[in-house]
Parts: C-alpha cells; sequence; structure tokens
RNA sequence: GGCCCCAUGGUCAAGCGGUUAAGACAUCGCCCUUUCACGGCGGUAUCCGGGGUUCGAGUCCCCGUGGGGUCACCA
C-alpha cells in the first residue's frame, strides 16, 4: 500500500488556535497510527496579513505539544529551516511552480485572464446584493479571448487569473466523516487562483501542492467543506489522483459560535502560559470530535496514536469545555513525576515573588514538598500561587468570620502557649517533629480531634481550609512558626 | 438570502432496527478524612417537532424547525 503522508498547513498569521492544534493533532494521530509520514507546511501567500515571528511561534507550539513532523518547516538554533524531499514547504518560496501550473490551465482552456477591477467587482456585488440575488462573479471576462487578454497584459494591465468552471454540473466527492456531498458549478464562483501580486490563492496552492507533495489524505476544518468542488475539478483537469478528504467539526465556545478570542483563550501560548501540561490539553483536545471504543478518558499521546481513527470523528462540532480540560489536566498532573512538576512549578514560584534563585538552588526540596502539598489540588500549574500563598505571606488574616470565631475559641491560647513550648524544644522543625508535635500538644493540653487542629490550622494560616497540618508545620519551620503564633496572640485572642 | 453540513442530558459523547438509552465533565447527596483536595458510592438530567417505512425507530426516508459553515485578488 502506499505510504501515508499528511500534512498541517498553517499561515503565519499570528498564534496558534486551539482549533488548529487540534486539526494538527489529528492529522498527526492518523499519519503515525499508519507509520506514514506527517508534514508541516506554511501557507503564506497573503502577504498582507504576514506576522512576523509566527512561524517560530506556531513551531514552537507544536514542539511544546509534542506534536512531531517530519519534513517542512523547522526552527534550528533560532533559524528557520527546511527538511524533506519535496520542499520548498513554504508557499511564498514555490511562486514558479504555481506559474507554471497557472499557465497550463490557461493553455488547455481551464482558466481566463481576468481584468476586472476592485471596485468594479465590489459594484457588481453590490448591484446583486440589491436585487436580492447571490453575489457571484459575472464572468466579464471570461469570454475574453486569448490574444487580446495578452496584449492587455503587454500593455501593463493588471490581471489575475480565474478558474474556468463549467456551468451546471454537479461535483462530486467523498468525505471520510461527512460521507458524499454534492456540489453544483451554478453555486460556485470563477475562483481567482492567481492574484495580481502574482502570488497563487490558497485554492490553487494547496492542490498543487498536496500533489506534488504527495498527500494522501486531507484532514482540515470543515470550514473548507464548500471549496472541495474547486479543488475536484483542478484535480480532475489536472489528471492527478484526488486525496481522501476529512473534513473536522468546529471547536465551539459557549455559544455554539467558533472558538473566539472574546470568549477566553485560544491561543496555544496562552494555555502554556497558565501552565497546563501539553500531556492535559492534547488528552482534552483528542476528545472534542473524536472517542474511543471503550470509555477510556485518559489518553497519553502513544495511546491516542494506537486508538485513533476517523471513523470514530463526530460530525457535529463540540464546544470547548474548560471544566473539563481542567479535569483531564489535574489528572495529568497528579500522575505526574513530581520532580518534573517542581521544574515546571518554579517559574510561577519565582514569578509571585515567593522563591528567587538562590532558595532554588539551596533549598530544592523544600520547594518540592510545596508542590506536592498542592499536587493534587491544583488542575494547572499557575494554579499553585493562590494554593500555598499561605507558606509565604507574613500575616495572618482570618479568611472569613468562621476562621476569626476559631481563633476566639477559649482553648486557642492554651493549645498556642504548648505550641511554643514543643518549638523552644527543638533548633529546626523536621520531619519528625512536623509528624509527631500534635500528638504531643494533645496529651500536654488535653484538647484533641477537631478542636485541637482546626484552631491550629487557622493561627497558622488563618484558612480553615488546605493542605496536611504536618506539612504546614515542615514547610514553615520553626521561625516562621512562632512569629505566626506570636501574630495571633496579639492581634487575635483578646477581645 | 442561495448552496452545503449538522441535530442524544448543561457539556463531551456511546448507540449503527429490538438496550432498563453506556461512560466522562459539571451538579447534588453520602462515605473516607483534623480542613480542603484526591478517591469511592449513589442521585437528578438526553433522543428538536411532525409525518411516513417496519411486527418494532434515537437508529432508515420525507417535511418542518433550530444551529453551523460558505458565498474575497483571506486562509
Amino acid at each position: 500500500m502506499k505510504q501515508v503522508r499528511l500534512r498541517f498547513a498553517p499561515s503565519p498569521t499570528g498564534y496558534l488556535h486551539i482549533g488548529g492544534l487540534r486539526t494538527a493533532l489529528y492529522n498527526y494521530l492518523f499519519a503515525k497510527h499508519n507509520k506514514g509520514k506527517f508534514i508541516l507546511r506554511i501557507e503564506d501567500t497573503d502577504r498582507s496579513r504576514y506576522v512576523e515571528g509566527a512561524i517560530e511561534n506556531l513551531i514552537e507550539s507544536l514542539n511544546w505539544a509534542g506534536i512531531e513532523y517530519d519534513e517542512g518547516v523547522f526552527v534550528e538554533d533560532g533559524r528557520i529551516v527546511e527538511k524533506g524531499d519535496y520542499g520548498p514547504y513554504t508557499q511564498s518560496k514555490r511562486l514558479d511552480i504555481y506559474r507554471k501550473y497557472v499557465d497550463q490551465l490557461i493553455e488547455e482552456g481551464h482558466a481566463y485572464y481576468c481584468f476586472c477591477s476592485k471596485e468594479r467587482l465590489d459594484k457588481v456585488r453590490e448591484e446583486q446584493k440589491v436585487k436580492g440575488l447571490i453575489p457571484k462573479y459575472d464572468e466579464f471576462c471570461r469570454s475574453l479571448s486569448l490574444e487580446e487578454a495578452r496584449k492587455r497584459i503587454a500593455n501593463g494591465e493588471e490581471y489575475v487569473v480565474r478558474l474556468k468552471l463549467p456551468h451546471n454540473r454537479d461535483i462530486k466527492f467523498h468525505d471520510m466523516v461527512r460521507g458524499d456531498i454534492s456540489i453544483n458549478t451554478e453555486d460556485i464562483d470563477d475562483q481567482v487562483l492567481l492574484k495580481s501580486d502574482g502570488y497563487p490563492t490558497y485554492h490553487m496552492a494547496v492542490v498543487v501542492d498536496d500533489h506534488l507533495m504527495g498527500i494522501t489524505h486531507i484532514v482540515r476544518g470543515e470550514e473548507w467543506l464548500s471549496s472541495v468542488p474547486k479543488h475536484v475539478y483542478l484535480y480532475e483537469v489536472f489528471g492527478w489522483d484526488i486525496p481522501v478528504f476529512v473534513h473536522l467539526p468546529t471547536v465551539l465556545n459557549k455559544d455554539r459560535k467558533k472558538l473566539s478570542k472574546r470568549h477566553g483563550d485560544v491561543a496555544v501560548e496562552d494555555f502554556m502560559a497558565k501552565g497546563y501540561l501539553p500531556e492535559g490539553l492534547i488528552n482534552y483536545l483528542a476528545l472534542v470530535g473524536w472517542s474511543p471504543e471503550d470509555n477510556q478518558e485518559i489518553f497519553s499521546m502513544e495511546e491516542l496514536i494506537e486508538a485513533f481513527s476517523f471513523e470514530r470523528v463526530a460530525k457535529t462540532g463540540g464546544i470547548f469545555d474548560k471544566d473539563k480540560l481542567d479535569w483531564v489536566n489535574g489528572h495529568h498532573i497528579r500522575e505526574y513525576d513530581l520532580d518534573e512538576l517542581t521544574k515546571l512549578a518554579t517559574p510561577y514560584l519565582k514569578k509571585a515573588g515567593y522563591i528567587d534563585d538562590k532558595t532554588i538552588e539551596e533549598k530544592y526540596d523544600w520547594i518540592k514538598t510545596i508542590v506536592e502539598t498542592v499536587q493534587e489540588s491544583i488542575s494547572y500549574m499557575a494554579e499553585i500561587v493562590d494554593k500555598v500563598d499561605v507558606f509565604f505571606k507574613n500575616e495572618i488574616e482570618p479568611e472569613d468570620e468562621n476562621a476569626l470565631a476559631v481563633l476566639k475559641g477559649e482553648q486557642v491560647p492554651i493549645i498556642l502557649k504548648a505550641f511554643k513550648a514543643e518549638l523552644s524544644e527543638i533548633e529546626e522543625i523536621d520531619e519528625e517533629f512536623a509528624k509527631g508535635v500534635m500528638k504531643k500538644i494533645q496529651k500536654s493540653t488535653g484538647v484533641k480531634g477537631k478542636k485541637l487542629f482546626m484552631p491550629t490550622r487557622v493561627a497558622l494560616t488563618g484558612n480553615s481550609h488546605g493542605p496536611e497540618l504536618a506539612s504546614i508545620i515542615y514547610i514553615l519551620g520553626k521561625q516562621n512558626m512562632l512569629k505566626r503564633i506570636e501574630y495571633v496572640e496579639e492581634n487575635f485572642l483578646k477581645d
């Protein structure tokens, strides 16, 4: 069987959209599942929308997500390079190739020169709209003779090249998730293939590139579905094999609209910044629009590759559910190696001002313990900042009325006094002390259970909830504890 | 508006003519627990409407309704 070759072909217009990441993922999963090749091609034929640094950004996001490709555009030592036998993989470097095929289409009568100005086109569309007609190119230049067209070009007139679509013909094609689809050419424009700046449009470039690059499966968003007939027609007149089409359902926001910036995060880099794990984002994204045969929810990339197929891709658009993403990501966090997690956590702790480079160097194990206390309660790394602030704040403030009431309890002074006594016995708190001290205090004060633990917790942190007390004691250390106890004694015990 | 696509709980979804209509997130309750979280157990909640076809329809067909996409010298 022919080797499977798939491609992800984004435009360098900014960041990588979360929907784009899913498209890339499905391409990747299918390619790997079939031991085929995966290619990254850059579609930069719109010079006006080109954004500096977008290619690097795109590639960084893909790398972060763990989506690896075999050919195409890479970044090495900060430089953009291309690898593979089917290059160049950047469309702006392939202009002469498209030109050659456009010329062929003109020679064979499948395309024609058009000199209509933007103004005329706008006017035509405007008139059509007023009349309640569908805006469509009126084929004004379609009947121009080739000689006349060439004369006008020689005269320096600006022109584009349009596809000469046959009239009233049903173009049928098959899509792996949509099934059989038929669209009549009357409902489609004579699409511009070559723009006046000499660049091809998407429609010309994809067909040529996908063919030349040996692409076997075209996997992309469903917004492309209605332009497939143009592509199919091009394949036909070129006499090329038509690849398999797979149009993916859209990822939507809560109001069933295409996922967009104004509804929160849509860029992969936003999720990177919040400290989602690539494993978590990928796992969740795989599940929007695809479902496994069994009920498995948590997947590694390897498991996804193993289980993935287009047969199980849904036709309906799926809403991006942050709650479920958080659950999936939290699951991966809980399973993560603690050292790795600590490495991921330190930038957030540093940024919050909790630790500095010196702390990281000298008290790595201490930081690790802190991370360990919140490992099971966070959904993404940025959450760690609020979760561990109890260890770093200087003054204890009861978080609410309840916490304050706890501090006013009769036995609180007794407990705190006992605590100080225990602390005075030691140089510094070690694990053994942290684990055993509560039992000792229970013995010396006679207070036990919630009456002992809750006041201690609130006195030490100001909160009525949080990590295990032994961990809090160990992490705070002797001096911090003393400071906090004294602060509480001075400020809250007496009315 | 024309054309194309889609339609199972709040969300992701299984189902591919006969099921008590899975599972997960969220939500609610209980358990575990010195708190929170994690975990465990359980509850609430779904086949858009109308016609057919069939002994039998969430599953097939038609119509309606709703949603999405597309109608650029953007991808």
